[in-house]
DNA sequence: GACTGTCTGATACAATCCGCTACAATTGCG
DNA sequence: CGCAATTGTAGCGGATTGTATCAGACAGTC
């Protein structure tokens, strides 16, 4: 969860989702907003969050149908925001999924307290591999086997891989075809950030890139993106 | 809750927090301090406890509002301490949920006795704890039965496992594909907290791996992540 | 096309972290 | 009380990972 949880306020008004993750961040929290469902979406795949605050009336895809994908992934934890009184959306919230509600107009430390509460509750260690685990991905000319932290070749060799390439691997992997800066691979491998000369990343995807690349000069599957980061540029497949 | 109950208490007087700290560690106790509600929140993420003393006045947020934050959470039962003859306080306290109430200035004594016997009251099981007793449990090439406390592997061989061996095994299993740092463990297997240079369960990691691995110098059922601490990495299934 | 500032890849090195062995302390049991 | 099994402590050495640094690559300007 690193040092102060990561939270996602997701509501189509700017003022609220202003006010809150300031709310948040005076409380020591890390906080960022999303103004729909699609936001919401770039955000979740472009970082880490703890925990999503999302507001079921909004234009787009509609909150309950978003909160329902993020229950079903099971990966972070969510707390609904309903209008008052509103009963049937708090009902269906909780049938859906969401880990607790709140009425608007609701005060901000409450929200703050279900937050904590939920946090707490929901201290569901990270699993190692992420929405991975368990799971065997394809590309390439490679295979992951997620939960013994191997490559496998066409050739059938393995390919043991570190802790930390590992980390990274499955970082690009679930972002494939994603740009990601290096801040956001420090924070989603290491969960850290970034000192001024910090080159900490550049050397990983170099480790990365000599146990995967056929050829490590012309890099094809991690590819470099000048001032942006890096990106996996290539098809995964993910089998049971 | 380990071999000795964990308590936390919580209050902004340095002297209270240690003189009763040290009266509970006396009296055979775990105790931990906090100096505000932000603290608490910290310690109660970070490990296990079983009961928490907290003091209704304090700096920051408000004692009867964290109180209010962990009996709805339900996990862990409360004790208020109240300045003396705040009747309205210690009945805010229980109407919110805390399942005792002290008066400032208190007998250590009494606060030890009504320790007690909350913790007799709220003995009923921990939810995770022990949730595989009586099970066999099967992962990879093994069963373990629980009530024996031996592995049986393909070939019905038994393969005996000291106690602490037995307890680390479990706690891996029932947070099977979780990362669990060194004091985690520790805690839940010893109920301990960790030393500076403490090893123990780099030890009996590598213990148990000796007994489980099919290949000791490349484990595959327990993986170590470096600066995180330890993951079963396999499925478990759960028999009658 | 050459020059220049910046960014990236690679190497070497240093600091940590972890696995393992040996041994000491502790526990359990007769 | 003593023995044996278990568990914690100490410390060495290998593996992993961050830092420093240099050289090559790239883009923009003249």
């Amino acid at each position: 969860m690193g040092p102060q949880p990561h939270i996602l306020v997701v509501d189509d008004h700017a003022q609220i989702r202003e006010s809150v993750t300031r709310y948040l961040e005076k409380n020591g929290m890390r906080a960022t907003a999303a103004k729909d469902a699609a936001d919401m979406d770039a955000q979740l795949a472009a970082g880490h969050f703890d925990l999503v605050v999302l507001d079921v009336m909004m234009p787009g895809e509609d909150g309950l149908s978003a909160c329902r994908r993020l229950a079903d992934d099971g990966t972070v934890p969510v707390i609904m925001l309903t209008a008052l009184g509103e009963e049937s959306d708090r009902i269906s919230g909780l049938e859906i999924g969401a880990d607790d509600y709140l009425a608007k107009p609701f005060n901000p430390r409450e929200l703050l307290a279900r937050i904590k509460s939920v946090l707490r509750r929901s201290r569901r260690q990270d699993p190692l591999a992420g929405r991975l685990a368990g799971h065997r991905v394809r590309f390439e000319h490679l295979v992951l086997d997620t939960d013994r932290q191997i490559l496998i070749d066409d050739n059938a060799d393995e390919i043991p891989l570190t802790s930390s390439e590992f980390r990274l691997l499955v970082v690009l992997l679930e972002r494939a075809r994603m740009v990601l800066s290096r801040d956001q691979l420090l924070d989603l491998t290491a969960g850290r950030t970034a000192g001024p000369l910090d080159r900490a990343i550049d050397n990983q995807i170099s480790r990365l890139r000599r146990k995967i690349e056929p050829d490590v000069l012309r890099p094809r599957i991690i590819k470099t993106v000048r001032n942006g980061g890096y990106c996996l540029a290539t098809d995964v497949e993910e089998e049971a």
